[in-house]
DNA sequence: ATCAGATTGGGCTTGACAGCCCAGAACGAG
DNA sequence: CTCGTTCTGGGCTGTCAAGCCCAATCTGAT
């Protein structure tokens, strides 16, 4: 049996089936971020979404081919938070505390973690074949922000001996290990204080330190 | 049958007894920081170490038990490393840079992670009770941190105005999602990055910015 | 030397979970 | 309306790991 055309399509999915299939996906999300990959089994998840077992079976074979799409659901989900119009993407120091304050005031970072750092760290050590789905999602993830650092140097905001991939590697680790450390405290202060330093470095690039707002230190 | 003494000692180990559960622990940490958590088993464990399915419930009555001692002692060998005298207490910032290097070119670094924070990221969801063991590391961990950058404030090598926690959490963050970055992206690069960034940020303070061997930027 | 307690060996049981199957219901194109 | 396809329900089974037991051996203090 050779594929007639370029689309095998294992499965056609009509509208009640995709509705089923993303209401396991969006449950299993929730599931996986409050309790972790391996604590998740199918019998919650079955009640949780309220499906039964040869369903989860029909649309997710296998448990990897769920994370799978776990993995690219909450990817999606960040990416899409990031690229909201009111960071500009971020190409001014303004919208980076706007971020910085959305998730040190967001209740469940320091009691669940990242969406994705928490399930990237849970899983990369695992047979599970997760690797090139979230090695994108993160790549993307720091493209958001060296581009905006990249933007804040045409726009003559910031200096240009500043390295943008270099600090957008500063964000994304100190929003990670940030994320990590104030779920093991049980307390925002260390995702607060990682933050707050890697603005205040970024600062120290400004063209004119008081013109967004803030004096420097 | 009521204890003599206050040392009701649920087990005095000989000195066979301790070599033995030493030798556990050590293989047990090595699986656990190559493999995971939930990827080592008792039988890997047992030809590991070369001991028997009974010592495992002699020594660690449970998993969770086990896990405990890993942690224990990885947090134990992490924290005497950062306290080797080569980094005379993180008081200056050639001694961080020397810190950075040493892990930027530790080959695990982007393959398995921090022995501690991979473990703590992996566990912190799941029943095991290891929070209290975790939470203290990572508190006397970032202490070491904010320990050295007092003290260069007290030496007089860097501003007073330096918030010496802040900078601490910024240190461990940066390492911390640095190492998580890196084992995603297969790529030292996020590490170096995230530390090369945080240490910069930190000679922003440097009351004479040259005096270090390092021109300012 | 003796003996109580510590240590060791290997196998076994129980429980949990992922994956699978079959039959029936709903859907939707013609 | 009709029929092939997709969707759904609930139960079943094979696998695997943690924890446990009994019996044998070793240790070290007296």
């Amino acid at each position: 049996m050779v594929t007639t055309t370029a689309a095998p399509a294992p499965h056609e999915l009509t509208s009640k089936g995709r509705a089923t299939r993303a209401r396991i996906v969006e449950h299993a999300a929730e599931l996986i971020y409050a309790k972790g990959v391996h604590a998740t089994n199918n019998e919650q998840l079955r009640r949780a979404a309220g499906v039964s077992g040869s369903q989860l079976n029909h649309y997710f074979p296998t448990k990897e081919s769920l994370v799978l799409a776990v993995i690219a659901w909450q990817a999606e989900r960040v990416l899409t938070f990031h690229r909201d119009e009111r960071f500009t993407g971020f190409d001014n120091l303004e919208a980076l505390r706007e971020w910085a304050d959305f998730y040190v005031g967001y209740e469940r970072a320091y009691q669940e973690g990242c969406t994705l750092g928490s399930l990237a760290s849970e899983i990369i050590k695992t047979d599970l074949d997760v690797h090139d789905e979230l090695a994108s999602a993160f790549d993307q993830w720091r493209g958001i922000f060296r581009d905006g650092i990249e933007r804040m140097q045409r726009l003559g905001r910031i200096s240009a001996e500043a390295d943008p991939t270099q600090l957008a590697h500063l964000f994304l680790a100190a929003f990670q290990g940030g994320m990590l450390l104030a779920q093991v405290a049980r307390d925002i202060a260390p995702l607060k204080d990682a933050l707050q330093a890697a603005i205040d470095h970024l600062q120290t690039f400004a063209t004119s330190p008081d013109a967004d707002g803030v004096q420097a230190r």
